[in-house]
This record gives structure tokens, sequence and C-alpha cells, in this order.
DNA sequence: TTGTAGGCGTTATCAT
DNA sequence: ATGATAACGCCTACAA
């Protein structure tokens, strides 16, 4: 059998009301000398406070809900890592749940979550979260945070970065470079961030008094099949392009894919760019020249936020907005007059 | 207020131990009758069980530990998937931990987990785990098993992959193919993987009786940094060789780093090789030959394991063995004998 | 400074 | 088929 407080209290002699202020670091109800007793008698029992008693009558657990489509995903192993660290740096444990962008799923899993009285939740989704399921987590008083995607008219806290900003970034760059036929690969409709991303990419043309045309551009799924099927989509097309963005780095690695495949060179014949920076990005050949994001710190501030949330502590704004940055590699040419002409009408 | 059993029980007119048989789907304790008004009422007040409370006297969480050294790692995600999706079938939820393969966080989380009375942990480790450490676990009767890695003289179960035959295979592949002057970038020394690794090396030099060379390997940490020291290194030793098998493939990325900033080309004039099948095998320049090892089923088969142990039953053996198999890429050539006569004394 | 006792929300053992 | 009630292990007023 366990031991528990109870057998300290009568191996003390003292009453399991001043075991427990001992435990939990009271200053006041009990003297110097049974403080020391007590914790002698504790170590040598090996006694060690039972989580679950605790947390019953507590309502706290110490474990906060990290829910994110696919830990498989390059992405964001890194941010589990920035929360992992951040969270048990406070105490916290954290429980991981893979959703797939699957509603039933994300909502089972907020059920479970809510039922296991975890602390708090912190939840990336591509998918629209809706206000039904939104209140499993509010009703149950369950603090949490967005985190990379967000959702309209809530007042959710969420941290995420600047996608708008890091595409416009980018395909800015490639404009510098003299690139004017741009064809992008988004990622799905209606995903927020994709969505976010795609505005940047025709800002960045508008500024520049190019047109932004639809046939340039195909939506897939963020992975890498979805670069190779939009890629060949594009090569079918008969469009002109000397470049395409696309809306990660593992979509970019499937276009790279066929490219290579058909003989296409990148970056002499066709530029390519990524986004998110995964470590993958480093290894193609060439290099791809992408927007990194800060991952770790994505993870990182996203546990701070939630558990100053946790303390009831007040944040400065309901949205943390992280700086993305451009990285230039090898996979963006200058564009050759000679090529220029040879592309244009 | 969060709704109790109690006011479901007061609702409908019975008692809280009516209910609880109902919500337990107990078979006996309640007429049909007052099971469907009970549940109705269930239902409209939308009552959820607290399952701290219930954790409490049932002494199980449905929750279970799983400890590795880093997410980070591309190995882990999809193993942790095949535990995550596993344990969900079948009720379960897993806390993360990342360990850094550094004792004192292991053990720290070995009490937490203790202390939160997961039903069962799974446990991967590169560092000697102690007896000491493992009775943390052991005293609180908490089931766990070993994943990937194993500890002797133990009687817990281990799911793993053969490594020294993956090993064996891999270098018999490079030998049929002609190189006889082969070396081998290591794990860590005292690693237990590394050392079965690095006996499948030896098994298949010595059957082909190549002779083994010490000056021929190096040890790294399995992270791409050490890859290239050690490439650094071997190619600085003036030792003749004509092809290096690496560990895993993230040294092996260091490795073909290396030799493309000097020129040397792959696998033309030296043949590399990787283990695991980790993505990024798929995307560098060539394609790396290596060893895959069933990632997903790994982790699939551990949760399995342990859910047994968790319900009581028995496990046929102690130990449980996958087999990886050889993926052939573009990373090995042919010796062709010139090459060879050349690199011959 | 210390102890008593109620309560946290369940499950489970007895009765009835 | 039901219902009281005692745990489960801890925290926390409230007393002493």
């Amino acid at each position: 059998m366990e031991v528990t407080i109870k057998d300290i209290a009568k191996q003390a002699n003292v009453s399991i009301a001043t075991v427990s202020r001992i435990i939990n670091n009271k200053d006041e109800g009990f003297s110097l000398e049974t403080k020391d007793r007590v914790k002698k008698i504790i170590k040598e029992m090996d006694y060690h406070p039972n989580s679950i008693a605790r947390g019953l009558v507590t309502k706290k657990t110490s474990v906060i809900g990290l829910i994110l489509p696919d830990i498989t995903n390059p992405f964001f192993p890194e941010v589990v890592r920035g929360v992992e660290d951040t969270a048990n740096a406070h105490g916290y444990n954290i429980i991981l749940c893979n959703t797939d962008d699957d509603e039933k799923k994300e909502k089972t899993y907020f059920k479970i979550l809510r039922d296991k009285y975890v602390d708090g939740v912190i939840y990336t989704s591509a998918a629209a979260l809706k206000d039904k399921n939104i209140k499993i987590l509010t009703d149950g008083e369950i603090p949490f945070v967005l985190m990379d995607r967000y959702i309209e008219n809530q007042t959710i806290p969420y941290i995420h970065t600047d996608s708008e900003r890091g595409m416009y970034e980018i395909v800015n760059y490639l404009i510098s470079n003299g690139h004017k036929k741009i064809s992008y690969i988004s990622g799905p409709v209606g995903d927020v961030v994709a969505e976010q991303r795609k505005r940047g990419y025709k800002k960045a043309l508008k500024e520049s008094g190019i047109e932004y045309k639809e046939l340039l551009v195909r939506h897939g799924n963020y992975k890498v099949n979805s670069g190779i099927s939009c890629m060949e989509s594009l090569m079918e097309s008969g469009e002109n392009f000397s470049a395409v963005v696309c809306a990660n780095d593992l979509m970019a690695v499937g276009a790279l894919e066929v490219l290579k495949v058909k003989g296409i060179r990148v970056p002499e014949d066709i530029s390519i760019t990524g986004y998110d920076d995964v470590f993958l990005s480093q290894i193609t050949t060439p290099k791809l020249t992408t927007i990194s994001q800060p991952k770790y710190d994505l993870g990182k501030i996203s546990a701070e936020i939630l558990i100053k949330l946790i303390n009831g502590e007040d944040i400065d704004s309901r949205e943390i907005k992280l700086e993305p940055h451009l990285v230039i590699r090898g996979s963006v040419a200058k564009r050759s007059e000679v090529h220029e002409d040879s592309s244009n009408r």
C-alpha cells in the first residue's frame, strides 16, 4: 500500500493538517522543529502526495492539453518542444492530441480534456472551430489559447506569426530578382493561414503592378504529394511562369521533385520558394529559400500565455504576432533579360 | 458549478448509487425504465463524470506516460503517432516527456508520472537506466515497457527492431556491391543500440573476411553535426575507403554535406548509407540507401503491449523484435575494378 | 502552533 | 432494483 499523509501524521505524532501545511510550504501552522521532524519522516518513508487526490480538491491537475493536427508534420515537433519545455519549467505536463484536422476528433478531445480537468489547452487547427465546440472548454472554464491559427470573432488569445507579411516578403524578394510571372501553390481553400499567406502574395504582386492570375494558383494540403500534383497541374496548364512560391516547405519539396524528374533546373529555369524553414529545406538540392518561423518560440510563448491565463494574470493583448524572416538559400535565381524575353507574350 | 452525480440523482429521484451504476454500464442494479429516465436527464443536464474523482477511487487515470529523448529527432514523431493513435483507440491519453537522454530529467519524469498515477509508461532512452530509477515505477506498481532501446538483466518487456540484423544487411549490401574498405560512423559509445548496430557491421565484415579496422570508425551522437565532424575526421585521417555506413540517417546527411562541399561525388566516388529511413532520406541528393524501421508499428505495438500489461493480461514473451528492411535508393554504387585497384595497397 | 472535521465527486459494499 | 454510506487521499476553514 502506498504511504499516505495519514501515515506520516501518525508516525510524526501530528495531525494530517499539519503535515499538509508542511508539504505545501505554508509559512504558518507549524513550528520549525515539527517541520524538520515531519520532513525527515517524509523522506524516510518516501512519501509523495497523490496528485489525483490533491486535484480533486484543488481543481488543479498541472497538466495542459496540446491539440494539433499531426505531430508527424515536421513543422510541429519543434513547436511541441517549445511547449513542453516551458510547461515543464512551470510544473506542468502536456497531453498530446492529434486531430488530423478532423472536427469530430477535436470535439472528442475537448471533452476528454475537460473531463480530465486539464488546467488549460493549447489549440492548433486548420479547421474552423465551431462555437459549439469552443463551448465545451469555456463552459468548463478551461483557459485556452490558439496557436498558429486563429478564429475570427472571438476573444480567445492567439499566438501566431505574421503569415501575410512573411509571404509578402518572399514574393517581393522574387520580384526584386526580376520575376514577374509567379505561380502560387496555396494551402487548402478555407484554411485561415492559407488565406493569410495568399493575401501576402497578392499584396506583393499588386504593389509591383503585377496582375494576379487565378490560372497561376493551385491549392494543395500542405503535404508533399499535393505539392507534386499541384506542380504537375501547373506544368500541364501551359501557363508561363519563372517562379513558383509554395505555402509551405513540404509542398515545395514536392514541386522540386517534379521539376527534377522533368529535367527542369532549379533555380536556373524556374525558381522555387518554401515557407516554414523546416529542417528539410536545408537538405534539398538546391537548398530552399524560405520564410522562417520561430517555431520553438511559438510553442514557448503559447505556453507562457496559457500559464498566465491559468494563474489569472492579465495578458497584454489578445493577439501576439511573431515576426517571420526571409532565409535566402539556393532555390531562387535572378531572372535574366534573356529568359524574361522568351517568356513574355 | 459543475453538475455532479448528485444533481442527476436528485433530479431523477434516485440515489447516486443507481446513477453510478448506470453511467458505468453495469448490467444490474436498475430497471430499464429508470435507466432511460436517468440517461435522459444526464443528457439534458449535460452531465459528464469527473475523471479525477473517479480516478481517486479506481486508481485508474486512463493516461499513459511516453518518455523519449527528443520529439525533435525525426525518428520519433511517427513513433509517437503510433502510440497516440493506439492509446486513443483504447481510451487512453498520452503525456509526452522529453528527456534529452538526461538521467536527471528521466528520474524527475518518473516521479511526476508516478504521482499523477498514470496507468503505464512507455520508455525510450539512450542512457542506461539505473535500477534505482526503475524502482520508482515498479514500487508504484506502474506497468511499463521499453521501446526501441532495452536494458539488460531485467524482466521488463521491450519492443524494438533488430538493429544488429539491419546493419548486417546493409553492410552486406555494400559488400555485395564490391566494397571492401568500409568506414563506419557509429552512435555514442555505450549506447545500447549503437553497440548493436556496430555488432552488425562487424559481423558482416567478418563473414566476408574483411578485417575490422578501428581507424575506420568514428563515434557521433546521431545528430547532423556529428555526422559532419565524423566525416571530416575520416577524410583527414588519410585512410582509404570507398563507402561509409552511418548509424542513422541524420549523420548520413551530415556526411553527405561534407562530401558535397569537398566536391566528392556520391555514390560515384564514395557510397554512403543511412539507417532509420526517416523522411529526410528521400530528399537528399542522391536519395539515401538506408534501413527502414517500422516506426509507426513500433509505437503501436508498444502501446498495445503496455495496455495488455495494464489490463493484467499475459504477454507472450518479454521481447518483441520487429524486422527492419533494406531500402535501396541512390547513395550506393557498384565498386568497379578500376577504383578497386587504385584504392588497394 | 496544532487538531478536528467537512468536503471534493466518485465507486463499491452492504443493506433493504 | 435500490439506497445509505464508507472509502479514496488530500486541503482547508474553523476551533482549540
